[in-house]
RNA sequence: GCGGCCGUAGUCUAGCCUGGCCUAGGACAUCGGCCUGCCACGCCGGCGACCCGGGUUCAAAUCCCGGCGGCCGCACCA
């Protein structure tokens, strides 16, 4: 027997199904619909808004929680300098070229790297000026059409605004959460009194205005961004957690394999993974087990996920090593829903060097170390002699000089050349200083885990969606639906919606969220209910009336236990903490 | 941005080519009432739509133009 959407339905995939449901029960669908709708900004729903809550929250459970790490909250604007500190007002913008025959827009960066030979790294640097005078010079035309290309702009692809009144101050929408941590780490390390390594987590709001998304609530240009900044001395890269997760498995693609035409995953644990050398940090790849396990808890098969190591040339400006992790969706195939980065220090130097605060810690080391060094001192008096009014620029240059070279050049030559000055011994002393250093200055490395919040959300929700018997059952883990218990009388009279309100009641003040509902027939409720994710549905039939007895359905098996009502808080804490299993709620019937 | 296809109640659709018979039909959902002893399949009734703007025409859901939006392909997606 088929449902009336259901044949309509045939011919979609995936991803059309999951949306009609979404938006008929209030999962997620796009914003602002009733003005003609505006793409890449959707809304989560009644439901949905839950069902991502509680997988944000598994997020705080695995990677802070049980790691003892925080949660902050930063402002979504930021001003210009920030952005600038971050590289990203320098990175977070493409040059574009139009064709001015056929309107194809190309990467003005690719142009160059594909047919004037140039790395990206060189093009990186170059002005609009530049690139525009090389696309002349090399004479390069538009790659499909042969037509004239436009003079290169740049697109941004960071979100701008001005702050306040007054047009000068200009702001960004922050594309990643990240350096709302990063801006305020001094303070943040001294609230943790100085721990290291610490992490600190951030969930919220980023905004990349992207050039034309599609594909629903995969490429959002408002969307949920879950980063995590891990802050580590990168002398003391081992992680004292990697036992817990040494035997896991992980499925990657190394970009060697990659250059290679191997895109096929390989399967290494954790151990295999650390023991080749293949990830430089301990911690980079224990994040990535964790995320593995994540994922998994949101029943995404291991199979259906993998990382891929990134290219160089593939990956973001502040990152040394980086993977993607990715899961496989019916339409879109592999898609991106976390990266791992290892940012090093570039962000908290390019704060450093911004802003003038010294953004480095200290470390005492567990003994007094002595360290030499030698010092160049200038003869002030004898320079003045010798190179009169060039005085001033000797002293200058001579800070400079590397004194363990100059001492060895007057020890050997008994002079040492230097910008066309030769200094000799009567010019400068060379003594040797002694340090005692009770530790180290340094600027902590970081690691980055950031997820995208509404793709494991979409995720899950694809991944959930079954049919049996030609109904849909969304199949979510216990601890992501976003409904976890309905509560219903059998049948509408006899007393049996008084007490199934009374079982309602209790559930309620025991802290579950749970659903009344008496309408129509019951096998049309269990049907209602299956469709969004509910895992236990509670009957109050006439037995109940006789030994305050209810029925438990399970939402995947269909299959249904009874147990007394007295009983159902414990056990039903227990359940959603995974502690016991449908079959341990009751009787059978 | 370009090219192709497309836009009808909450959802999925019929109608569009060939303008009038459309006061826009159906199914499911939803609401009210009746009925009802376990899986959306009983009865009656209600609410509810032509993406927006302009044009052509006596007459536009239907034809034309523009905009917005969607899907697919190209490009983009740090």
């Amino acid at each position: 027997m088929l449902i009336g959407w259901y044949p309509a339905m045939k011919g979609a995939d995936k991803f059309e199904r999951i949306s009609e449901l979404a938006r008929r029960r209030g999962f997620f669908w796009p914003s602002y619909e009733i003005y003609g709708g505006i793409s890449g900004f959707i809304n989560w729903g009644p439901l949905g808004a839950v069902m991502k809550r509680k997988i944000e929250d598994k997020f705080r459970d695995i990677f802070l929680r049980r790691l003892n790490f925080y949660e902050i909250e930063s402002p979504i604007i930021a001003p210009e300098r920030v952005f600038k500190a971050s590289g990203h007002v320098d990175h977070f913008k493409e040059p574009l070229v139009e064709c001015l025959k056929c309107r194809r827009k190309f990467r003005a960066d690719h142009l160059l790297q594909e047919f004037a030979d140039l790395s990206s790294q060189e093009t990186d640097r170059m002005s609009l000026q530049e690139i525009a005078g090389e696309i002349e010079q090399r004479n390069i035309k538009c790659p499909e059409c042969n037509g004239a290309l436009s003079e290169p702009k740049y697109f941004l692809t960071m979100f701008q605004t001005t702050i306040g009144p007054y047009s000068e101050s200009v702001g960004y929408g922050r594309p990643e959460a990240a350096q709302g941590i990063f801006v305020e780490f001094k303070r943040l390390y001294e609230q943790v009194r100085e721990r290291l390594p610490i992490g600190f987590a951030q969930i919220g709001h980023a905004l990349r205005n992207e050039i034309s998304p599609r594909q629903g609530p995969i490429r959002l240009r408002e969307f949920t961004i879950i980063d995590l900044e891990f802050f580590f001395d990168p002398e003391k890269p081992q992680c004292p957690f990697l036992n817990e997760v040494a035997d896991e498995s992980l499925r990657l693609v190394l970009a060697e394999n990659r250059l290679k035409g191997d895109g096929k995953p390989v399967k290494l644990t954790v151990k295999e993974i650390v023991a080749q050398g293949l990830i430089k940090v301990e911690w980079h790849v224990f994040f990535m087990a964790l995320a593995k396990r994540l994922l998994a808890d949101l029943s995404i098969p291991e199979d259906k996920q993998r990382f891929i190591e990134k290219h160089p040339w593939e990956r973001a400006h502040y990152s040394t090593q980086g993977f993607d992790q990715e899961v496989y969706l019916d339409r879109w195939g592999w898609v991106e829903v976390a990266g791992f980065n290892y940012r090093t220090d570039y962000d908290l130097k390019g704060h450093m060097m911004e802003s003038g605060v010294d953004m480095r810690v200290f470390k005492p080391s567990e003994k007094e170390i002595m360290r030499v060094e030698m010092q160049v001192k200038p003869l002030i008096e004898s320079i003045s002699q010798t190179f009169k009014d060039k005085a001033p620029k000797v002293v200058e240059a001579l800070q400079n000089v590397d004194p363990n070279a100059l001492a060895e050049a007057l020890k050997r030559h008994g002079f040492y050349e230097m910008n066309g000055f030769r200094i000799t011994s009567e010019h400068v002393e060379v003594i040797q200083k002694e340090f005692r250093e009770k530790g180290r200055h340094f600027i902590p490395h970081v690691i980055e885990p950031s997820f995208g919040s509404d793709r494991l959300t979409y995720a899950a929700l694809e991944y959930a969606y079954t049919i049996k018997d030609d109904r849909v059952i969304l199949k979510l883990p216990r601890d992501i639906a976003p409904i976890q218990l309905a509560v219903l009388p059998l049948v509408s009279r006899d007393g049996l919606p008084e007490k199934a309100k009374e079982v309602y009641r209790i559930l309620i003040d025991e802290g579950f969220t749970v659903e009344y509902d008496d309408s129509g027939y019951i096998g049309r409720r269990y049907a209602r209910f299956d469709e969004v994710g509910v895992p236990l549905c509670i009957t109050v039939d006439y037995q109940t009336l006789k030994d305050d007895t209810v029925t438990i359905r399970d939402r995947d098996t269909w299959r249904q236990v009874r147990a007394e009502i007295r009983g159902l808080p414990w056990l039903l804490h227990n359940y959603f903490r995974f502690k016991i299993n449908f079959d341990d709620l009751g009787l059978p019937i």
